[in-house]
DNA sequence: CCAAAAGTGTTAAAGTTACACCCATGT
DNA sequence: ACATGGGTGTAACTTTAACACTTTTGG
């Protein structure tokens, strides 16, 4: 043990940190990466969108202080258990649906001046640059979900309505949000888990709506999506509203043939 | 200049390194990051991925040496940079289709005694972890394609006789062939680019049959698919064949409305 | 004239779109 | 009674799937 000590002589040493400052400078240089989250909830009106704060919100704050939920991958943690982790944190264990959307490398994607700052200040380390890995995922907006997350608020953001974010998690956002159109046409039934156990005709067609960004004909989606067999009508009709009262459905995960 | 050299003293240097490996081997232990290319060409009969063989064609060679193409990201490089550079080096810089594809970053993935084995004569340095970012492409069977690629060779194989591939590239491969038989669906256009600038209407059904893995009815096909816009038949006819000629056919890129 | 692959149309079924009126409830 | 949103059906059109015979060419 002490022999092998012993070797850390100047040169050794030196020799060493030159070895490994090559190596992060040149051909094998090291990024870092994270994984963030693509919360999308909705609340029966609107998409949203979970953002975590970090620090105040003075608006003269000297960096942009809304991001994505996430943060530096661990050893030995893969990368979806990584995402399950983080969106854990926040809205506890409850159902959600979670997958991987795409990986950002941009070497310019952490050189905002104001995201530097962040950078250094969060993680006291120089931050050469960052490859992320974002997850999409859908969960249901509830009061418990209004968790704190490593300290910092988290908060639903409407996605049509969005501040300047950190890095480029706007960009993020919009492409998970595209992403978000196609998965509704072919898997439709992973939209559930925004809703509500019990939910009305209106709340589902406002969701799709919401998210294909037009209008959709009331009958013809009656039609299409609650004869589904995994949409099941219940015996239950809202109460107390000054209208014909709308009836409630629930989404049968049992047989999900489309 | 001389100055600042000088602060380079044992204590300094020391210091410097043992910062540097906390920050490997602790909380924010930062991954190697590779970029692989799932690289799908069509020879007229069967699909074939392209792969490199590392070190000898020994069957008893001590690591799996075929592996998909692929190497570490370099500093300050995209990722789609990167994609598209191990993809030149390859095939030259013919039309190709590329996209990402998936992010694999499982801690065990790098684990297999033969694969640490060829990482550790490959890289030279100990190898703790490898997240990759596997890419989609899509190119041109041709003589040049058959390049060297880092001294290693390179060479197409047909994906439904794949032998045994280092770390999880099987896996990487066969994901990949489930996100072709979408893609051939919704963007059937991107599939041109592994055929010859002339194609028969038979090259082309075979092509959607080997990525569909069925059969497709003939008179039906070519309703759907000679007939789009971007499919356009050419004055050209096989030759020497013993049975009526087949007609060429080219796609042209112009309108491509499906 | 035979073998081998090319080329071509029709019909039925399913799915999609467009469109308008009466119903139930609270005020 | 009225204002508000709930709930329902039909007809035209488009898309998909199933299915068989004639044509061209070389040997």
């Amino acid at each position: 043990m002490r022999s092998s000590q012993k070797k850390n002589t100047f040169a050794t040493v030196k020799s060493k940190l030159i070895m490994i400052q090559e190596e992060n400078t040149s051909l094998n240089f090291d990024p870092h990466v994270s994984v963030d989250c693509v919360i999308l909830g909705f609340d029966g009106e609107s998409l949203k969108v979970l953002l975590s704060r970090q620090g105040e919100e003075d608006p003269n704050c000297q960096y942009n202080s809304l991001k994505l939920p996430g943060r530096l991958l661990y050893a030995n943690e893969d990368l979806d258990e990584a995402a399950e982790d983080i969106l854990n944190q926040l809205t506890g264990s409850q159902n959600h649906y979670v997958r991987q959307f795409r990986a950002f490398g941009s070497p310019t994607r952490t050189s905002n001046p104001k995201d530097v700052k962040w950078l250094e200040n969060a993680i006291k380390q120089k931050i050469g640059r960052i490859v992320t890995i974002a997850y999409l995922s859908l969960v249901r907006i509830n009061n418990r979900t209004h968790r704190s997350f490593a300290g910092h608020d988290a908060a639903w953001y409407k996605v049509n309505e969005l501040p300047d974010l950190a890095f480029d998690h706007s960009f993020i956002i919009s492409e998970v949000l595209k992403e978000l159109e196609v998965l509704s046409e072919q898997q439709p039934h992973v939209l559930f888990e925004m809703l509500p156990p019990k939910f009305t005709a209106l709340q589902l067609r406002r969701m799709h709506e919401q998210i294909c960004g037009r209008d959709l004909d009331v009958r013809n989606f009656s039609k299409l999506i609650l004869n589904k067999p995994y949409i099941v009508p219940l015996d239950e009709w809202e109460q107390n509203v000054s209208h014909r009262a709308a009836r409630y459905y629930k989404f049968q995960s049992g047989k999900l043939k489309i």
